[in-house]
DNA sequence: CGCGTAACGTTATACGTAAAACCTCGGCCG
DNA sequence: CGGCCGAGGTTTTACGTATAACGTTACGCG
């Protein structure tokens, strides 16, 4: 009434909320701080708190940012949301980032698609740490010579260039799934690997080649996803030599890739043909028979990532921590076929 | 040498440069914000450009923003990147904001987990403008009262609260396979539609109601997940009156559930039932028999999205856009048996 | 009475950047 | 020769916030 209010499209300030309330800026900043314990009497406060709810009042998150050093918000780098198990990854972290008021913003485009070249000027929020999936390792290039604290994500624990490490027991599930198998009389494997490098495949395919000794074992790589595994699958099963009995897959995706090509080639699974994935995603239920697959615990991957790098910012030990997995028995493991 | 650079934890600023570079530091800021032509000699240009370089020098976007009033930053409203097709509106309106400088943060957890009271609290980004779908309308009513820039997706055209408006043309698609079913024979429909309320699903029912005029429809509803799908569709088809031949689907995720719940009824698809699906996820071509569907332009739709909000940014006109649909012919249609 | 001190605020400052306004010095033209 | 102009910078200011440092009462207490 007395104090014309900003109008139009300025945004009311901490200023303007002062001068309606009749106190100074700085009492405001207290007030809404929640730092005003003994500084300000709660009539005063609950003035300002009214004043503020009267003109709409939102703090400038840029200032008080720039004011602050830190900007509560964390980068997430991972190759694609596309992929399902990255959505969950980034669903566990931003919800245990709202928990503590932080925010997370997403690589630009780090699957290739776009220019992104820059990945700071893309992401205009600056940035207090960032979560990195090891099979997004080109992206993580722009951040070496930054300060920034790191946590990686399924990589290798003794590279010392990261805060924290944060890994899932894939050698565990990998010795569950030649157990189960082994348990079901196979003998001849082939296993379906990524050809994203990544310390985490690694470690898969050596687990696998460990537990598998003495048995018959053979490789091929293939990207992650289903047009791909489909050649590479097919390449693989459709030949005249001792067919595998079992195809272990490093993803559910390329499992699904091979389920195809097996139906394509007349081999009914899993009477002919055992067939295991990674992750467990929508998928491994959506197709028939169900997947049985090593399920690993994506959103706590992303959440436990977050807490992580909450920890490192909060100036307390992060160590490394390795997650457990389960094996998901479904139809499309058997008994292997009597040659 | 002369000049001991700043150490330890604290970033170089424009000022540091300045120093090092023998020059004031708005000459830095002329230089790097490419503003200098004719300002700055090339020569002097030069050494400013080197001496950022040298010391690693990021200009801190907090400051930037704060001076510049905006934060090239958008924020994407959705219900849930976990639904694939999300997933790839989400990458669709990044890869464009890259493009242009802009980037992107994701409404905190809009699909309910999580506390995230306060959506501009969690992501400490401030916005230049909001893309939201009508899908997530609780989380929209954060943004009431607000007057940033609005971009609806899905969303009543009509509507006049929001700065621009994008559709995707659903009801065509609904027109489209009615048309196959019904040349193929179908006389009795179940519509499966979606539980979440929005304007897309709505108008679906509308179109489908309308072009089926004279036929047999019966509709469920259930939420957009495969469990809920499997119960709703369960009890829609398990019945001795007159069953349904052709079950169209408000989405890839219900058809999937349908297809699970035909086949644990026995029942032959597409000899029995026909099943048509929307979005074409990738769910659609891993099942078998593959899905029929009306494929939406999921990314493309991000993508304008994205070119919408910046086309009101920058002041221009943007008319309200409805992208077409295509309907994808698979395995999961066929002929209507003969009862 | 005098002084510490608690209660309640205010004033002043800094964060790092962009850009408007200003300065200086030759050269050129009328 | 005086004045104007443009090239090539510099000085200064403002953005909105959080907080350290600083006042000003009033009151309790030795």
């Amino acid at each position: 009434m007395q104090t014309p209010e900003p109008l139009g499209g300025t945004r009311p300030t901490s200023r303007d909320v002062a001068r309606t309330a009749g106190v100074s800026q700085a009492t405001v900043s207290l007030v809404l701080g929640e730092k005003w314990r003994g500084r300000v009497s709660e009539r005063t406060a609950e003035t300002v708190r009214a004043a503020a709810r009267d003109l709409g009042y939102r703090p400038n998150l840029a200032a008080r940012n720039l004011r602050l050093g830190r900007t509560r918000t964390a980068m997430l780098v991972v190759p694609a949301l596309t992929n399902e198990f990255f959505a969950h990854v980034y669903t566990g972290a931003a919800v245990a980032a709202a928990r503590h008021g932080f925010g997370v913003v997403l690589y630009p485009s780090p699957d290739g698609v776009g220019p992104a070249r820059d990945p700071f000027a893309s992401a205009q929020a600056a940035l207090d740490g960032v979560i990195a999936s090891s099979m997004a390792a080109d992206a993580l290039k722009a951040f070496r010579g930054t300060d920034l604290p790191l946590v990686m994500l399924d990589s290798d624990p003794s590279d010392p260039g990261a805060s924290a490490h944060l890994n899932i027991d894939v050698a565990d599930g990998m010795r569950r799934v030649t157990e189960h198998l082994l348990g079901l009389g196979h003998r001849r494997f082939l296993h379906l690997a990524s050809a994203v490098p990544s310390w985490t495949f690694d470690v898969r395919a050596a687990a696998l080649a460990d537990a598998l000794r003495g048995a018959e074992l053979r490789t091929v790589r293939s990207p992650l996803n289903v047009a791909d595994a489909w050649t590479a699958a097919h390449a693989a099963l459709d030949t005249r030599e001792p067919r595998p009995t079992a195809v272990i897959c490093d993803d559910d995706i390329l499992a699904v890739g091979v389920l195809k090509v097996a139906r394509r080639l007349g081999l009914r699974v899993p009477e002919d043909l055992s067939i295991t994935g990674f992750d467990d995603l929508a998928l491994a239920t959506a197709v028939e028979p169900e997947l049985t697959t090593v399920r690993l615990p994506a959103e706590e991957f992303g959440r436990r990532g977050m807490e992580a790098l909450l920890a490192v910012l909060a100036g307390e030990p992060a160590p490394p921590v390795t997650l457990p997995v389960e094996l998901v028995r479904r139809g499309s493991t058997g008994p292997a076929p009597a040659v």
